[in-house]
DNA sequence: TACCGTATAGAAAGCGCTTGCTACGGCTGT
DNA sequence: ACAGCCGTAGCAAGCGCTTTCTATACGGTA
């Protein structure tokens, strides 16, 4: 029923041997015998047998990038960056060539999930992975992770990590491009501080996660240095105005109703906050549509900044400030890294700068 | 090297076909003899050759999902949904099950890529694939499409369609799950028209996507039943007040910046129009920016329209209004399809009901 | 003419797994 | 006590391809 290379080397009058090399091209075929071939290919509408060949060959052509939410712009970005530089048919020869099957894979942010995936391609013998977004922080799950991509690179396979910090013992990845997310937490709550807000409310990610660590760290780090924060690093030892870090800050996803809750939360707890930092620019969608609903102005009542810069926060009413990540150019790289296209980073580790955009929707205080 | 088949079988004492047989869960193995083989599969730490598995076993599990734009929600939600219910370890049972390899491939919205795609699935033997989104109307295209699809479900392939339109000869598909575009366009610009709206504007998407031409289909539908439109079909051949439809639809990208460029132009062509409708809620954020560039107000001066109900939409200031399409359940239930965990619907089509959603960014025109 | 290098094609041995069929105890039924 | 079964396990034949090694043919050189 299904065509096999045995009926394309028949019909050419070849031997398996002769159409295998054809269609592989790295082996001298006369010109004529090739043509011969792919003809027969043709005629007989012939696909290769994937598996039959991965097995043969001890390698595939799956490429799998990793994402924790495949509905969120953020990682689809990154995703379909990496994919233009992975997949398909952009290499102009028409036949065969570098094809690579670029998949993403959507773990939901789940643990298990990731594993499972690494697994997956792990059995798929796959190319390459590519790991996306913040990492879980649970030392187990960690361990888990690392010994998975290990065995991963031990078998051949390319693996980089992209928007996430290297592993601790780094050596098993091609390349990590980490994101300064600390750097631009810090620069977007220090424009805030020049702005004259003290009372700042921050609406964090989900609590295990490296990217909202830093995010938060970034943050903290530049109330600490404005002397607002408890803990007495500030600055002369300066009073911190009286509140502590966790009351303003709450923990939720990364996704619009965990900002408008957690907005409503912070409001609650401290109504004469004057700035909000959320997570990401997902999150400060739900927070300005909480102060809204509040009855309050963004920015003449209430600040509001992001980060991300997604596509949409430019269109928010007032435009968003946020952080901008080079979230194609990272996604594009790692596939580049994943393919062998272009040299790693010394050290196997890039840090990738965040960019602080200023817009409508943070202002001085009210008097 | 790495651990093979039969390396289990030694350590635990028993034939390769035995540990199979445990790994597949297929046949019957005594409690003991399981036991003894999970054991040494574990100890080992062994992986299973996926592409020498599929070879043997002439199937694989993998799933692929084509999406047009990856980066858009509208994809991602519909795949991630899709994925939920393909994926993973979501059966509880720890130990392999119906696990399969849900993958996302992007298309970028390019029929060449969409049938590369197509060929490597098709390669690699994929057990199912789900299309979403709309299809392109190139008839050589689309033919080959079919004929692509005809194959695959000839290997055995199940093949869904979700959120695009039947295939002509729709017999290779298990399913189809069309949205209701048509009468959702439709609904939008009847709302428009009873708020007192005439002169209504429309940024389309690709011309060559069926999306964009049911949707714009239904918007015209609307029109020529109010009389609004040339060609004389207007309710007792009511002058249609001058204009012609080209004049007030411009065509672009799904894009953000495709609708503040058409909108922009719309404004030009014909100063006087009161409404807008957009292909879908990216579009839609990208004409308020627009609009208000202009410096004119949503709704009091223009209202504006989008399509979709994305996430984002009801956090638009004012919110906006749209049409929604449940893209998660239609995700899930294209992924439960895909598995043969649903049956298909009666003829192998189904259409998804689009529902108006009323917000503010419509009002009455100014007297 | 004899010899050898080069270019091209074929033979055949797997790659690691699945599965139809066979083999072998121990039980039940009579 | 014997035939016939049921429940398990093993044997061995591929699945369709890649690749090493070998064979052939041709042309040029000595």
């Amino acid at each position: 029923m299904t065509v096999t290379l045995a009926d394309v080397a028949a019909r050419a009058r070849v031997s398996p041997a002769t159409v295998s090399r054809v269609l592989n091209g790295n082996y001298p075929v006369a010109a004529s015998t090739r043509e011969r071939v792919l003809r027969a290919v043709d005629d007989l509408d012939y696909v290769l047998n994937g598996p039959a060949s991965s097995l043969a060959a001890a390698t595939s052509d799956l490429v799998g990038i990793l994402v924790n939410d495949i509905a969120d712009p953020f990682f689809g970005i990154m995703a379909g960056a990496a994919q233009t530089e992975i997949g398909g048919p952009g290499d102009g020869s028409g036949r065969a060539g570098g094809e690579k099957l670029a998949v993403v894979c959507n773990t939901g942010g789940s643990p298990e999930r990731e594993l499972t995936y690494l697994t997956l391609l792990q059995r798929q013998r796959a190319a390459a992975v590519v790991l996306t977004g913040g990492a879980v922080e649970d030392p187990v799950h960690q361990a888990a992770v690392s010994a998975k991509l290990a065995k991963l690179a031990d078998a051949g396979t390319r693996v980089v990590l992209c928007g996430r910090p290297p592993l601790p013992d780094g050596e098993a990845v091609v390349a990590a491009l980490a994101f300064d997310n600390r750097g631009g937490g810090r620069r977007l709550t220090e424009h805030l501080l020049s702005l004259g807000h003290r009372r700042i409310g921050y609406v964090a990610g989900p609590l295990e996660r490296t990217t909202t660590r830093h995010r938060l760290e970034g943050h903290r780090d530049a109330m600490r240095a404005a002397g607002l924060l408890g803990g007495g690093t500030g600055a002369a030892g300066r009073p911190t105005d009286g509140y502590d870090e966790e009351r303003l800050t709450v923990h939720g996803p990364y996704d619009r109703r965990s900002g408008y809750d957690a907005t409503l939360e912070l409001l609650r707890r401290e109504p004469e906050v004057t700035a909000i930092v959320a997570a990401n620019d997902t999150v400060a969608l739900g927070a300005c549509a909480a102060v809204r609903d509040r009855g309050l102005r963004i920015p003449e009542d209430i600040s509001v900044a992001g980060f991300d810069d997604l596509p949409f926060s430019v269109d928010a009413v007032p435009a968003l400030t946020t952080v901008r990540l080079p979230l194609f150019e990272a996604g594009a790289r790692a596939g580049r890294l994943a393919m062998g296209k272009e040299n790693p980073p010394p050290g196997g580790i890039a840090t990738i700068a965040a960019e602080l955009m200023v817009r409508g929707s943070t202002a001085p205080p009210r008097a």
